[in-house]
DNA sequence: CTGTTAGCGCTTTCAG
DNA sequence: CTGAAAGCGCTAACAG
């Protein structure tokens, strides 16, 4: 039936119904009133064809391609694929598909990468947590139509849509000081990172609110390993006081709390663990994992939203952010009355039976209320 | 400087150049010998106009767009991120982007979804596990260049990358009949997962060569609820004697073990359990799971490596199968003297304590050496 | 209502 | 070695 050999094109299906390309094209674009006989003729044309219209062609004429690229840090996040996953869903629904980039952690490749990937799409959704703010600010204006997300950007022609960390951390404070915590502990993320300077700052708001609390800041990382390697060091601070940790992110926590096991730390009897995005894991953790939950999925839905606004040439939106929610789960509870009390406790003895004495206060930074 | 109404076209590169529209594509894709003068005059307007070649033009006239698609049921789980991961990282090194297309599941809708998304790219890639393999033998071929990954298709112009899950089930049990367990219970994936008809099979070889061993397949699923939901299933079988749990992945795996845990078993004391896929999660659980690690990232990296020879028009390579590699951790082990020799243990006592008394013996089906 | 005619921006013969 | 011209496949005026 059909020619195998060479796709067919619209002058195939025209020369075959025995009618002109453009009422193909018509009949087939629904546009105008056409005779009906002439697009059931088409039709036919088309079936025996096989007939497929170019891509390629439609893109050339029409200027855009129904495809919106997303450039992400690492596919591997679970909040960077929440957000995929969202606007890959979304953007499904009014025909467009989404191109990936991921720029593999490398930072300094990411406006190259960016500007490539927007090349060949219609419109680009920034992930780029490590990217300094000023670069940023200067690149995403050049992409437009874009839409940056998980950062804030101070340019209302590039809709935002973010999670307000600082509010989240604020949050989380608030609980565990609600439980009696008053020495905690902060894992930090990347430095680099947008979402770790938002941390740090809801961080110095709740030390601010609550006069009797202090909060250590540990330079730590965003990822399982990070979390591990970080457990000596919080051992340590438990030794010397601190009752409860707050992760950057679940994956830190879910990665410190099976070695704080492992050096004799009770959880959450000698010390309280949070993390932050509430991965689905959280809740299977051992023991479940308190956590602020962000809308992953939501967040990529919205921003689509944001970007077919743009694409459709209306002005940009508001920018968003979402507020973190609190789930509140067995990792953290009140301190033990013999640790909240006094400065000696019993579990700290079993801690250093067989965690290293090595101090690492030299990397810790007390939050002032200045800081 | 440059119009910023309209982007630069070549023929305006060309003008400015004072060169004809050819010059400027020759200089640009450095093809034949140009004159030094005229391609310094080329970049120069290329440069002030900044200038870039519209993919669509390029497109319509190559015949394709250096893109390939990848379509996946699930974009949240971690062995199809890791494809893709590896699939994107590979494809970017070789000038081509990754277009996602999740089908949400609707196993239905994919081949509509697989049609449309090869349809805007040179390429494709089928991540279909449920959909039904006549369905599938028949669709590949049609949207040749293609492969199919995480499955095997018997079409040799079809390439395949996929995992030897029932080898590595097989595996699985040795290792478990090596630490002396004999009565094992299997949590089933997807009736409709190709890689679940994989691992029974896997499984009836290992019952086959171990004869004292045998396996309950009770019906369970593949995330992390669904092995939430199984434990009391599981709960039972323990009490009526089983020693080990091999859950379909670690999704399931990770979910099961709280669970059981609640209900007063202990892992590996009571009841040991193993995952498949070996997440990165897995050595963090409590306790450490014991998986089949499958190379996710290089999987996407062959699947890559196979599309590029396809579109180079080259022949299909052999299909590739990874063998799963054990992971041995800490939940599994040995099971106790007193449940390996007694036909009642202690443990089941603890266990019934909290374990609703349900049978479910129903929904189980032990597997004979034929079945 | 339908056919004709220009392009969309780029590459590539084919002359010169 | 370079320019002119012919498309790639499709859509959108513009006439009829």
């Amino acid at each position: 039936m059909a020619d195998r050999t060479r796709p067919a094109t619209i002058a195939d299906v025209a020369a075959r119904a025995g009618v002109s390309q453009a009422s193909v094209s018509r009949v087939l674009n629904g546009k105008q009133n056409v005779d009906p006989a002439i697009a059931t003729r088409v039709h036919a044309a088309v079936a025996a064809l096989g007939y497929t219209p170019s891509i390629a062609a439609r893109s050339l004429v029409h200027g855009r391609n129904d495809t919106v690229a997303m450039v992400v840090p690492d596919l591997e996040n679970p909040l960077f694929q929440g957000i995929l996953k969202g606007l890959s869903l979304a953007a499904a629904a009014d025909g467009y598909r989404v191109l990936v980039a991921d720029t593999a952690e490398q930072a300094d490749e990411e406006p190259a990468i960016a500007r490539e990937a927007r090349h060949r799409c219609d419109a680009i959704v920034l992930c780029a947590p490590r990217m300094p703010a000023p670069q940023l600010r200067a690149l995403a204006p050049l992409l437009a139509p874009a839409v940056v997300v998980n950062r804030s950007l101070d340019d209302p022609a590039v809709p935002t849509v973010g999670v307000d960390y600082a509010r989240g951390m604020r949050d989380l404070v608030d609980h565990l000081a609600g439980l009696g915590h008053t020495r905690l502990v902060y894992l930090a993320g990347p430095d680099a990172s947008s979402s770790q300077g938002e941390r740090m700052r809801g961080l110095r708001d709740a030390v601010t609110a609550h006069p009797g609390v202090t909060v250590d800041a540990l330079p730590c990382g965003s990822r399982l390993d990070d979390g591990h390697r970080a457990a000596d060091a919080v051992a340590t601070a438990v030794r010397a006081g601190a009752t409860a940790v707050i992760a950057f992110n679940d994956l830190v926590a879910l990665g410190l709390m099976p070695r704080l096991v492992e050096l004799g730390l009770r959880i959450p009897d000698d010390v309280s663990v949070a993390g932050f995005d509430d991965v689905p894991l959280a809740r299977y953790a051992t023991p479940p994992l308190t956590s602020m939950s962000v809308p992953r999925s939501e967040l990529g839905a919205q921003v689509w939203s944001r970007l077919r606004a743009l694409i459709a040439g209306e002005a940009s939106e508001h920018a968003l952010l979402f507020r973190p929610r609190l789930e509140h789960r067995t990792s953290t509870a009140p301190p033990s009355e013999a640790r909240r009390t006094a400065g000696v406790r019993e579990a700290a003895a079993a801690a250093s039976a067989s965690a290293p004495a090595t101090a690492t206060a030299s990397a810790t930074a007390e939050l002032g209320v200045g800081a």
